[in-house]
DNA sequence: TTCATAATTATTGTATACAATTTGGGTTTG
DNA sequence: CAAACCCAAATTGTATACAATAATTATGAA
């Protein structure tokens, strides 16, 4: 994506991240335009490039609103999400190579340092979490699967469940970690793809119970 | 998709299922805004879309081409197709209700009647084909699902795989649908999900075996 | 008042002009 | 001759003006 279509894109999704612009909110080109510094025409680009990936929704006279994501939402964006990573795990364990293997040892080792800490370190955790998971999908070598998964993880409702991890779940989430180094080191795909399955699962019920204490508070 | 951009999405697209726009031909948009009678602006959009649906592809300086599918580009896609379309009837299977039914039993008796003919009328296969999965995806009721499924069936690679049965694959297919169909009146998910995999999976050997044969030919 | 409807405003859709970038070819220079 | 460079042409990227459409408000009749 070119400059100014790129400068909205990462604009626009940050003020929906932060909560600037509230799930139900109306988006209009010209004021977003305003905001980004740039024209309507990138603007437009990237509104386009959000709704594919559910961030907007577009009423049936093309008026552009922030999504509001009710809980079945979620539980389906996680439900597709662990069948298209148990997918990826099961096809990267047939073709990983020890480059790629090492590079997500170091991660691993690098994200249990960061949970061992007092405070745990969240957001070394997020980025290791996520080069983690970054390099299995290299592995899989499928472009299609890695376009689609980028659709449902990129979420606003699955980038902020980690952040609602107690330690338990920090660690258990490293242990799931070393059990798939394990399978893929053996070459496991069936063993990959299910913990994969259940890793991604137990994430959605981590956001569920974090989503109904916000709810009651 | 509104108007003009509608219009040039179709245009382009029949352009290239035609065969009029070849396989790794540079796509250029004034060229392609003379010939759907719009300007540069809807012409963009569309192929936005068209990428995004990996019709076409662009190279590091933002050229676009039409995109050149490999076995194993078709072999990765109908592998998700398989996955994505099983995971749909497994949740059709416990979801649908007798009115979704009765409309499916409706097209596959058709469709029963259309390769029953000799010549078997392929249009109509096609047509009421298309109509029994739709109403899978729509009983699946997962919007994210099915916007994954638009782009891996909606490819130039698939559609032209029914072209190539002969009629024992076309009553084959018309027995699995039958299956499907005991399946979701029984509610048995798993059953679906298994008719279905098995399902897609046999239309990427047709295609293969079609493929492979152009080639010698 | 309340409903229907027309006028007004707000917003998105498209075309076009211009800016920025990339490609390709020709020229110079070592 | 080959490589580096520069210039011209082709192509894409962005801004903006205008057109089309939808939402809102104002108006008038029952």
């Amino acid at each position: 994506m070119s400059k100014a279509s790129e400068r909205a894109y990462q604009k626009i999704r940050a003020m929906m991240l932060s909560g600037e612009l509230e799930p139900g909110a109306q988006l209009r080109e010209e004021y977003l335009a305003e905001r980004c510094g740039v024209s309507r025409t990138p603007v437009r680009e990237a509104l386009n490039r959000l709704e594919s990936e559910m961030f907007v929704v577009r009423s049936e006279s093309q008026r552009t609103f922030v999504a509001q994501w009710s809980l079945s939402d979620a539980e389906d964006a996680f439900d597709l999400r662990a069948m298209l990573e148990a997918h990826a795990a099961r096809r990267a364990a047939i073709r990983m190579d020890a480059v790629q293997y090492r590079r997500m040892k170091g991660h691993n080792d690098a994200l249990g340092e960061a949970i061992r800490k007092t405070p745990p370190d969240v957001p070394s955790f997020l980025e290791h979490n996520r080069a983690f998971h970054e390099i299995i999908i290299e592995a899989a070598d499928s472009p299609r699967l890695a376009a689609m998964l980028a659709t449902v993880t990129e979420q606003p409702v699955v980038f902020r469940t980690a952040l609602h991890y107690d330690q338990g779940s920090l660690n258990r989430s490293h242990a799931e970690h070393e059990d798939l180094l394990s399978a893929f080191e053996k070459g496991d795909a069936a063993w990959a793809g299910s913990i994969m399955a259940g890793h991604i699962q137990r994430a959605f019920h981590a956001y569920s119970e974090a989503r109904s204490q916000d709810k009651a508070a």
